[in-house]
DNA sequence: CAGTTATATATCTGAGTGGTTATACATAGA
DNA sequence: TCTATGTATAACCACTCAGATATATAACTG
């Protein structure tokens, strides 16, 4: 995570999502010198967050999924902690703040459900 | 995401996971200075990581995981790339009985993997 | 009131880092 | 071979930042 903690770092990331690049295109892109996008091409390779692959001259840097699985891992323990908090959310929505408890009635059908992106999980 | 940069950071953050916690007890599992956490706090707070509530003379800070949201959206589009990784995998464990020159594509030098961990949470 | 406890702020410092320019290395093409 | 191109490395610099110590502020206690 510190890694990309470089905003720079994660325009890289970013650009590299659909697919492998060379650096000079990812110069081209993002105003930075060369050295600059090496040295953090390199970074991100040791971080294990893109594989090189020669060719020719060229060098192509390819995204590797893997360092943002264990970042999502970390982070699935709070994603229970925001569900809670929409839950309350809904709740408050719904049936007005009722100070006293209601005897588990489940809250009422509510059809639409604006802004908020639910995640399927199957 | 820079904020979270920082280890000590990061663990305050999975520290205040279940609950909001004083700055003294952070302090007593943290093995930093008081001051260090006090300052991590407070970038914590300015990065609306976390929210304080004064009781008495202690402050307890709580998580707020609205920031965390917003790291698993940025999230979200990796986690199709990863999705079509396990899914080859997948396939290649399962049923592919090797294809006879079916791409161009060499024959990746797979290593003998022992036992692929399949992390899939069905 | 004085004294203690809980936390915040001030100030400093050493280490790390993102960026630059200059240069080396490697490959393709003449 | 020599030259051009793509990339990596070296050396350096400005700046940030995480940590420490010392001190200030605030609230409870006697």
């Amino acid at each position: 995570m510190e890694v990309l903690a470089a905003p720079s770092r994660r325009e890289i990331v970013d650009l590299l999502r659909d697919g492998a690049l060379a650096v000079n295109t990812l110069v081209a892109r993002l105003d930075l010198t060369q050295p600059a996008v090496s040295k953090h091409l390199r970074v991100l390779r040791e971080a294990g967050l893109v594989r090189v692959q020669a060719d020719g001259r060229q060098r192509l840097y390819e995204l590797r999924p893997e360092p943002l699985m264990e970042l999502a891992e970390w982070l699935e323990p709070y994603r229970e902690m925001w569900r809670e908090s929409l839950d309350r959310l809904e709740r408050h929505l719904d049936d007005v703040p009722v100070p006293h408890n209601s005897t588990g009635r489940p809250p009422a059908p509510v059809p639409s459900e604006p802004t908020v992106t639910r995640k399927k999980q199957s």
